[in-house]
RNA sequence: GGACAGCUGGCCGAGUGGUCGAAGGCGCACGCCUGGAACGCGUGUAAAGGGCAACCUUUCUAGGGUUCGAAUCCCUAGCUGUCCGCCA
């Protein structure tokens, strides 16, 4: 959520902020009516309720001192019937500013590039040349079919369209990937932490998915829980309504998990293959810093991903993220885009983002600093998508023949 | 799933109708002590919102009720624990 005390304050630059992520104007001046408004029945509610409170201490001390109370008691009643509706007041006022409150997106920072879609997106540099072929090289599906890695058919009998079964050398290649992952980044410090796969509705409010994504998440029936799309969820929950001592900051963790997506809005995009599918396998990096260290932790997280790459010899590039690309809860995002040799194209790998204290306001995650109570700041970043990273694998070491050869750094897991 | 018990500050824990946002301890911060530390001693220390401030409001799991007044009494829900059942 994004401050509102800041929109009080500061109503035309943080509206133009917000006017940079897409956000309706009008939609933004509810945002700031609503919060004065709710500021302004508040006031009148607590005046009414200090004056309740005297009265019910004079009572108290008209009963002691054997006074007669009748007519303190009407006083009371009638003040009462009073406070029922000023409250009622407040609670309409906050539930209506919290309706939108909880839908509108965080302020991207200042240099976050302008713009309308990915195609605006900026492209930081590129690391290692992606390969030249003698042949035309394959799609992913077709080498994976070909060595008996993937089943998409069978995929679909289990469950349905859009998920598969990976077997033989491919499920060992998963498996390889997903060590070999959580090995290097616990190397770089970040903790190796096993969370649930299905959370409640509370944390994924905390870091931005609910209340507005709902129809992109499965849902358990009859249960307040749904499948996790991405461990940055229960990840950054860990500390949910907790402060923390500045000292124990930044926290910074790493955890595999699978991830379950409707990919409702996808429409026909990437049908083919395990580029997009219901569920996937994903190793994850989330940082819960201090204010002043997010812009730091962000690079050596951005940093992490992209040597992960790079010591899989996968050549990709690094994208910033315009306005218009950015995610619901970032701040900045930077994109890894790995090459696909059969798709002629980079395409997404890994994201990277810094919230700043968009879901540490709410997710209540504080730490203690001289005293006082200060929002955290949270960020999030794949390393990588174990999928994408087979395909990558696949496309950049195929040789002509369709087999593949193993990255050397996956030879001791394999 | 059944029975019983519990849920209080960063943590533990006292508190059965007003003097309680709450004893005490731990932790933390600062100071003294020390060559430097530990120990010891002293002081401070719940959160959220509003206000320049004094201060005001709210919060003892949540929601409802009783009462002039609720951490305290009643109801419901959630969660936790223990035992039983089932089970990888």
């Amino acid at each position: 959520m994004i401050d509102l005390k800041l929109l009080q304050k500061d109503f035309d630059a943080t509206a133009a902020s917000l006017i940079r992520k897409n956000v309706d104007s009008e939609l933004i001046n509810s945002l700031k009516t609503l919060s004065e408004t709710l500021k302004s029945t508040k006031l009148v509610y607590e005046s009414a309720q200090a004056a309740q409170n005297e009265r019910s201490r004079l009572f108290g001390q008209y009963k002691k001192e054997g006074k007669n109370t009748d007519e303190l008691k009407v006083e009371v009643d009638a003040a009462k019937a009073q406070l029922v509706d000023l409250l009622e007041a407040q609670r309409m006022a906050e539930e209506a500013l919290e309706a939108i409150a909880m839908r509108v997106p965080n302020l991207p920072d200042s240099d976050v590039p302008d713009g309308e879609d990915e195609n605006d997106n900026i492209e930081l540099r590129k690391v290692l040349t992606p390969p030249t072929f003698n042949f035309t090289p394959k799609e992913h599906w077709e080498l994976a079919e070909q060595n008996g890695w993937i089943d998409f058919e069978r995929g679909v009998k289990l469950a349905k369209s859009r998920f598969s079964v990976v077997s033989g050398m491919g499920a060992r290649l998963e498996r390889a990937l997903i060590n070999f992952m959580l090995d290097f980044n616990r190397e770089r410090g970040f903790m190796e932490v096993s969370v649930p796969m299905l959370v409640n509705r509370r944390a994924l409010e905390g870091t931005g998915q609910l209340p507005k994504f709902e129809d992109d998440l499965f849902k358990v029936d009859g249960e307040e829980l749904f499948l996790i799309p991405t461990a940055e969820v229960p990840l950054t929950n860990l500390y949910a309504d907790e402060i923390l001592n500045a000292t124990e900051l930044p926290i910074k963790m790493t955890g595999y998990t699978s991830c379950f997506r409707k990919e409702a809005g996808s429409g026909g995009r990437d049908v083919r293959g395990m580029i997009r599918q219901h569920q996937f396998h994903k190793v994850e990096l989330v940082s819960i810093t201090r204010a002043d260290q997010s812009d730091a932790i962000f690079e050596e997280m951005v940093a992490c991903a992209s040597d992960l790459l790079l010591a899989l010899e996968l050549p990709h590039r690094l994208v910033t993220l315009c306005t218009g690309d950015l995610g619901f809860g970032a701040a900045r995002t930077i994109d890894l885009e790995v090459w696909l040799p059969g798709q002629n194209t980079y395409r997404e790998i890994s994201s990277v983002s810094n919230t700043r204290d968009f879901q540490a306001r709410r997710a209540k995650i504080r730490y203690k600093e001289e005293g006082k109570n200060i929002l955290a700041h949270t960020l999030n970043g794949s390393s990588l998508a174990v999928g994408r990273t087979m395909v990558a694998i696949m496309e950049n070491f195929q040789q002509e023949d369709g087999s593949i050869i193993m990255p050397a750094v996956l030879q001791k897991y394999l």
